[in-house]
RNA sequence: GCGGCUGUGGCGAAGUGGUUAACGCACCAGAUUGUGGCUCUGGCAUUCGUGGGUUCGAUUCCCGUCAGCCGCCCCA
């Protein structure tokens, strides 16, 4: 038996490779255009850090990790997401101090769960985000968000919806939560199993449920906008002013709750609308987690960010039926004969490719016809062809691949005249 | 972690308890022995995800396993 690839992961081969690098050049562009520089950080931590930044009792915590103790009897874990890493780095290099503020960041990388794979689910994915560290100005919310939303569209996503929330600060959050227990325990029991769990765990969810959706504890259950203070109220209220200011549209659904401990105050998700996009909507998430460089045992600072998959965005660019990789072709295609030319070409091929060209030739002995074909499949716009006659004469035919028309060169001057042609 | 569906060449896809496993695309060769995209001819799976069982005999039946997909959970 061959060895086969581990489950949830995935080759991304030529082909397909192209798309990812333009989301990838897309991505940096807009970041150098809104400030955000890349921060590069391991991509295996002490397990603490993640126990105590995503928060002890989410799932990714309790049973996603790829955790494994090293050589020196450490436990690592690789990283299932990126914050946490840019706050500890934020805090370790202390960050907090540079000139430039706030601080902020982005990165790109390869992120684990042990999660069931199905479509746009893996277990090693990869992520783009970007943090900012130490304002704590709405603007910046808002701005976070557009910076997310015009990715998407600059790559022709149109079938967009931003939800946003208010989780509060700590203190509002853990009320409202308290408020959900007192309201849901009492009839627990005519909920259906799952939300029988999620009373405990993350009573929140509940408002979320399918199933229950109709039961009359649902419309009558507290809202957490109930439970913001004015001056988270406020501060929602100014994010949402803003975001109006840069005609970003949203909706605010009190019921968006994220899944890791660390946010607070703005919560939001963008997901896609488009037909057959099956269960996993959400191509992108975050929020604000002022508490976490504390958490940490850095000074106390303000931050948000957001997450998206490069796997969902292209999985939404397929759903919406966007076409972006072009094949380019190559500019010279050098067809050898004989065994002093393909000596020769050796050298020719270095030539054109030094002055600036891209350029193939054959490799695996074929007959002139099917190097021919060869170059027709790169769409080559030239084919050299160098035989030991040519050789002979000191001459080289260069054919035009659209037009058919094929003239004589003298070889010394193959190279000048080829940039001539361009 | 739970439930359902699927697994035949590089890709798509038929098929049967019994000597050589359709077909299409792709690929390779020749017709055209130094010139591509068209056409024609020929070639291309000791093998039906994998392990085991039933059977005289299994790709076809049964069980396990692995993987993919879909739904739940959760999330990016």
């Amino acid at each position: 038996m061959s060895i086969s690839i581990p489950r949830g992961t995935q080759d991304i081969l030529p082909g397909d490779v192209e798309l990812w690098q333009q989301i990838e050049q897309k991505a940096r562009e807009l970041c150098e255009k809104y400030q955000y520089q890349e921060i590069r950080t391991p991509i295996f931590e002490h397990t603490e850090l993640f126990s105590r930044g995503v928060g002890d009792t989410t799932d990714i915590v309790q049973k996603e990790m790829y955790t494994f103790e090293d050589r020196g009897g450490r436990s690592m874990t690789l990283r299932p997401e990126g914050t946490a890493s840019v706050v500890r780095a934020f805090v370790e290099k202390k960050m907090f101090g540079l000139a430039k503020q706030p601080v902020k960041l982005y990165y790109m990388g390869p992120m684990f769960r042990y999660e069931r794979p199905q479509s746009g689910r893996f277990r090693q994915f990869v992520q783009f985000g970007v943090e900012a560290l130490g304002s704590n100005d709405p603007a910046i919310d808002a701005e976070v968000i557009s910076l997310a939303m015009n990715l998407y569209k600059e790559m022709g996503l149109k079938k967009l919806k931003l939800i946003i929330n208010s989780l509060g600060d700590k203190e509002s959050r853990l009320a409202h939560r308290e408020a959900l227990i007192q309201h849901f325990q009492p009839r627990i029991g005519e909920f259906c199993s799952d939300c029988q769990n999620r009373l405990k765990r993350n009573p929140l969810r509940i408002l979320d449920c399918k199933q229950d959706r109709d039961h009359e504890l649902m419309k009558t259950a507290p809202s957490i906008i109930d439970y913001l203070n004015e001056e988270s109220k406020a501060y929602f209220e100014k994010v949402q002013k803003y975001l109006g200011l840069l005609h970003i549209s949203f909706e605010v659904d009190p019921n968006l709750v994220r899944g890791l401990d660390y946010y607070n105050h703005t919560a939001f998700e963008i997901m896609s609308d488009a037909e057959g996009f099956g269960a996993i909507t959400t191509l992108c998430g975050g929020g604000r987690y002022n508490g976490l460089a504390e958490e940490i045992g850095g000074p106390e600072t303000p931050g948000i960010g957001f997450a998206l998959s490069i796997e969902r965005f292209i999985a939404a660019l397929k759903a919406e039926g966007i076409e972006t990789a072009v094949n380019e072709g190559i500019d010279c295609y050098l067809a050898v004969l004989g065994e002093e030319a393909k000596d020769y070409s050796v050298g020719l091929l270095q030539q054109l490719r030094l002055a600036g060209f891209s350029a193939e030739r054959d490799y695996l002995n074929r007959k002139i016809k099917a190097q021919f074909k060869a170059a027709d499949r790169l769409h080559a716009r030239y084919v050299a062809i160098l035989g030991d006659d040519e050789l002979k004469n000191n001459v080289i035919h260069v054919k035009n691949m659209a037009t058919g028309e094929q003239v004589e060169v003298a070889l010394d001057s193959f190279v000048a005249y080829f940039q001539k042609l361009q």
